[in-house]
RNA sequence: GGCCCUAUCGUCUAGUGGUUAGGACACAAGGUUUUCAUCCUUGAAGCCGGAGUUCGAUUCUCCGUAGGGUCACCA
């Protein structure tokens, strides 16, 4: 049974990489009916934290990546009897020593700390992504394992629990290649066997360095506070440094397990691109029902819009599909309902000048005059049921006169601007009343 | 700096000892459209360099170069 690992240290919100690294294991895992275990890795009691612990599960878990663990998850603070009783084993069996020595963390202090005998030796170990890698582990020196008994360091408590945990597969980020020949040493002390391992390329900011937090948003939680999906940031995530072979590109987390091959992750770092993650979440979010999509914006727990945009209104349920189709995250939307993009919704245009009400060689905008006239005249028996029914309603005429010519002066005196959705759609958000009205204003306006 | 890893369009990538080196994002142009957005079409854009092996290298080997990772009593 293939049991791959996801050991997060507890220090800080859910890392992208972290999110990246936990998702390929849970692929490797499933694609081959394996299990994935947790582990909270707060060895490091000044830095490691329950709430971090809490948010990094509840962010795995609301990406849908899951654990197998028995029962609890596996916790290296509650472990220390178990790594005393390997580091007394290692000790007794030769393969580490106790070194009284300065203390290195308050010089000054003297201490016992464990060492490993290093049998200086050339090491070489397989990796599914990379092949042979070959080490000279005399440049390690004899690694500290643990401060005292009780308090065991990461390379010893990590070989301890992926052994006892039946480990077979550690797939885990590049940063960790060198780790592996002092894990592997530590292995071979204590006579346990050597998983297999596989080293993931790291993903790598746009100026290809490692990913962090000098680069802005790193965490999963900063990408869902602006609206990313968890499909989007799983299907984004697994392809970055990972592809199936073809050219399709949208995947359900289903669909990765069981297209998922190791021989096909990348051997170099990949560069995030937020660019092409709008694009992902765009599919996603243009894929939404309207009623998912309303969920999915919730904009009650929006702040700062303005007070007149009211999102219990039925305009603004006519206005969603609208926005659905313009946006690719959540903040977008947001964005530009606080810039004003959509206050026509709201909002009766009268700042906008006769000018902008002329079309083409129509001077003074006297000529749009008969054109608003006549529209109003149509509207007022036309079905208002959809954008479409609006549209069927002014469409012989404005084939008559010049769809421009009609048009455009049209939605300006529905929106007030140069740039806006259609005019039917707007009819359509704001009603007939309404769009009577701000014609007749559009009329006033001409006359002067 | 030592050690390790890596190298195909700007980015994510496919691919082959002989290909018009393919796709996607982004970008540009054109079209549809009253505008914006959408959509459609098209385009520009790449095998890091030098040797070697070979009839022939983007592909194999070596050497450079570049980038990255790592060098804790953190994980």
């Amino acid at each position: 049974m293939i049991i791959t690992r996801i050991p997060p240290s507890p220090t800080g919100k859910l890392h992208i990489g972290t999110a990246r690294t936990a998702l390929f294991n849970y692929l490797f895992a499933k694609k081959n009916g394996g299990k994935m275990v947790f582990r909270s890795e707060d060895t490091d009691k000044a830095r490691s934290t329950k709430e971090s612990e809490a948010e990094i599960m509840s962010g795995l878990q609301w990406l849908g990546i899951t654990w197998d663990n028995e029962g609890e998850i596996v916790r290296q603070s509650e472990r220390a009897p178990i790594y005393r009783e390997y580091l007394e084993k290692i000790i007794a069996n030769g393969g580490a020593y106790v070194s009284r020595e300065e203390s290195k963390n308050t010089p000054g202090e003297m201490v016992e700390v464990v060492r490993l005998k290093n049998p200086n030796k050339v090491l070489t170990f397989n990796d599914l992504i990379r092949g042979d890698i070959t080490f000279d582990t005399t440049e390690l020196g004899d690694i500290v394992i643990a401060r005292n008994l009780d308090d065991a360091l990461y390379h010893f408590t990590v070989v301890v629990d992926d052994y006892l945990m039946g480990v077979t597969h550690v797939i885990r980020g590049e940063d960790h290649i060198s780790n592996t020949p002092r894990q592997i040493l530590i292995q071979e002390a204590l006579g346990i066997e050597r998983p297999i391992y596989a080293h993931l390329p790291l993903i790598l900011a746009p100026d290809r360095s490692k990913m962090s937090k000098r680069h802005g948003a790193v965490s999963i939680e900063s990408y869902r506070e602006l609206g990313y999906t968890k499909d989007a940031i799983l299907n984004y995530l697994a392809l970055l440094g990972w592809n199936p072979g073809t050219d399709q590109e949208l995947f359900t987390l289903a669909e990765l397990v069981e297209k998922f091959e190791v021989t096909q992750i990348q051997k170099s770092g990949a560069v995030f691109d937020i660019k092409k993650f709008n694009w992902f979440n765009k599919e996603y979010l243009r894929r939404m029902s309207a009623e998912e999509f309303m969920t999915y914006l919730d904009l009650s727990t929006a702040e700062g819009l303005p007070k007149y945009f009211d999102i219990t209104s039925d305009s603004f349920t006519r206005l969603l599909p609208t926005i659905q189709e313009r946006i690719s995250i959540r903040q977008e939307a947001i964005d530009e309902i606080k810039a004003g993009e959509y206050d026509f919704v709201f909002v009766s245009p009268t700042e906008y000048t006769t000018d902008m009400l002329k079309w083409k060689n129509d001077p003074d905008a006297s000529a749009a005059l008969p054109r608003l006239e006549k529209a109003a005249e149509l509207l007022k028996t036309a079905d208002f049921s959809t954008p479409d029914t609006i549209k069927a309603a002014l469409w012989g005429y404005a084939e008559e006169v010049g769809k421009g010519e009609l048009f455009s002066p049209l939605r300006i005196a529905l929106s007030g601007k140069a740039q806006s959705p259609d005019p039917f759609t707007i009819a359509y958000i704001v009603g007939l009343e309404e769009t009577l009205r701000r014609i007749a204003t559009a009329c006033d306006k001409i006359k002067g």
